[in-house]
DNA sequence: TGCATTTTAATGGTTAAACCATTAAAATAC
DNA sequence: GTATTTTAATGGTTTAACCATTAAAATGCA
């Protein structure tokens, strides 16, 4: 038996893992801002090259971002979803698993918050679901920039499906696949109208074995519509 | 239309996509050494303080690690899925999740793993799997230190349910999950000798299902087993 | 007054040179 | 030959300075 040593040999260490519990325990909120860099120093008593290897650690997991200039410093990020895309694509890239891997692999999930959606869609849970067609027919309109309209529309589909399901950590899971897919294909993603019409009747039908209750019909037809995925980009 | 910047206004980005990119395409292969920070400093003409801030980043990414003292340095990591691990505790710590929302995940994918290897499982597969219930067994022995023995059994378990079943993504996940689920709970971890051996005879049970191409059987199998772990754990 | 411009000061990004603690290997002592 | 000591390379840290960016304050002008 041994003991630990009484203070990390690494500073940047001990200084992330204060401020890092300072945020998942509430301490600090997001959007709070911390103080400057000079500021930190003299409260760790250290030195700002040491200090800023804490910041940089802190802001790559995505605890915080880092602003340039007058009024700028790091404040504490909302969380979200954006570190396990990373992974993810690190994973593929490193090829440890193919862009059809994933495919198959988000299509488990998808089917399996589209079962737990399907479980507890109560009738209050309807007005979202509604709220949520409408929003999909604007990213219908051929004219839409920015990203995969495909990949969109399954993105918000699932945020509210998993919301609806209960458990939030298939949300973030599913999303992070639904990324890196998107991520995935550097091409054009650019699916014609026809396909995006189709993409989103299947979304309607989903949409509405969820909201029927139809535990069995809501899994099947998610799974294959996020596999259908496959035919569109590759 | 706007082209980007030529040159990041971040110098030490620049460093970590370089060093980042020949790694994950395998122009620096794991367990290959960089060089000193001194000599990367004249090799990307920077000072030693940016590049420790690009070094802090890949190390941070799990890329490589950073050994102390004469013939130390920055050497080349193999892939591996503690990133996922540490986000996934992240979510939880961050009340983004809680235990139960993780083991309910955890058995879905595993019982997914099991589904797939169940399907694929061949002949020639049985030998492994025979192997695998041999090296469990040592972990029966009470004098075993280390870890959750429980976690540490289902995970050389999934570890190689999910090898036969060919998507090494639900592997990753799946290790990550089960790594987040043992070390979320800081108690004793000790697990008495009949709860032991009941998780084993549970695992060979399993085991039978899959090498017997039982889908159906190790799926439910396996659902149940993972849901088990809250029970011992709570 | 009210708007546009300029100036200022704070902040993160970077550089440089030095020193310390750790560690593996080389040199030395026995 | 083996144990010990010495050495040199490496990452960890500090300090002090300078640059680029940015928001806010000060100024100019109509």
């Amino acid at each position: 038996m041994h003991f630990k040593k009484a203070k990390q040999n690494r500073i940047f260490q001990d200084i992330v893992d204060q401020i890092q519990r300072a945020i998942v325990h509430g301490e600090l909120a997001p959007g709070e801002k911390l103080p400057s860099e000079r500021e930190l120093c003299t409260i760790f008593t250290t030195s700002r090259g040491t200090l800023r290897e804490a910041l940089r650690i802190l802001e790559q997991k995505k605890l915080i971002t880092i602003k340039l200039g007058a009024g700028g410093g790091a404040v504490v990020r909302e969380p979200n979803s954006e570190l396990i895309t990373e992974n993810l694509l690190l994973l593929l890239e490193g090829r440890q698993g193919t862009r059809r891997h994933l495919i198959a692999l988000s299509a488990d999930l998808a089917a399996q918050v589209a079962t737990l959606a399907a479980t507890l869609a109560g009738g209050k849970d309807v007005g979202p679901l509604k709220q949520l067609v409408a929003t999909l027919t604007k990213l219908l309109e051929p004219g839409n920039k920015g990203g995969n309209p495909l990949i969109s529309m399954d993105a918000l589909l699932f945020e509210e499906l998993a919301e609806i399901g209960g458990n939030p950590l298939y949300g973030f899971l599913l999303q992070a696949a639904l990324t890196a897919i998107g991520r995935s294909h550097d091409n054009g993603a650019e699916a014609e109208g026809a396909r995006r019409n189709r993409h989103f009747q299947e979304i309607r039908m989903i949409v509405y074995a969820v909201a029927q209750n139809d535990r069995k019909e809501a899994k099947l037809l998610t799974h294959r519509h996020i596999l259908g995925l496959t035919a569109a980009n590759e």
